[in-house]
DNA sequence: CATAAGTGTATTATAAATAAGTCATATATA
DNA sequence: TATATATGACTTATTTATAATACACTTATG
């Protein structure tokens, strides 16, 4: 069974997608690049990206991804070589955790940080 | 027609998403909230978050924002009020290009930048 | 030790995204 | 002005994502 959908967003959600989607248009065009030549350099249909760059929550986030990447759109960081640094910074912090959070401390917990 | 699909997903692209669901991941164990509470919070199931949280390129954009916002994961910037600026900035440039780009020009163009 | 709770994974139906195509419109160029 | 090209919007067929559910496994608590 499934609902029948209709999803909430933030406005922060909303205002980040209509963001990142009008960079990606912004750099396109820049680049004197078509929607249509970038939507087959990213490998999906021009239909796909118009929706990206209006901003449309429902695109795959790997297809947003790949046409940011594409035009030059840097995703998190300037810096693109920090990427990799960052996933094993986050890496290790994960490590230091518990190996498993399976259940809730029902100790008081100091939730506020 | 539709194409069989599966499609092709750059390195860079890979690694900022499954960069951004261990952010999500990690953010959420350090509040100590449970998978299935996120996902009531955002909205979806429990069965999506963890395909976020394992950095599918599939998932929509909008779950995976909406995920992050609600355990302060920030997208783009470390400074959440910047957004609006942000987009209003970019709408400024947009409006300094013609109306619509609709052709390529044909004249001499320096493409490099 | 028993119980409760969270995770990871799989399955199945249904809803939604996507591809492909078409058409009207606008704009740059000749 | 005529032509070629790009966009935006829409439609339809199909693929894919998603929700719901279930089960085994793990860990914390009583």
């Amino acid at each position: 069974m499934v609902k029948p959908t209709s999803r909430m967003y933030s406005t922060t959600t909303r205002e980040a997608l209509g963001l990142i989607g009008q960079m990606i248009r912004l750099a396109r065009i820049e680049r004197q690049m078509t929607a249509g030549e970038l939507a087959i350099r990213a490998g999906f249909s021009r239909d796909l990206l118009q929706r990206i760059e209006r901003g449309n929550p429902g695109s795959s986030i790997g297809a947003v991804f790949e046409a940011a990447t594409i035009v030059g759109v840097n995703l998190f960081e300037a810096d693109p070589p920090s990427l990799m640094d960052q996933r094993r910074a986050t890496q290790g912090r994960l490590a230091l955790l518990p190996r498993r959070v399976t259940h809730k401390s029902r100790k008081a917990v100091n939730d506020d940080f």
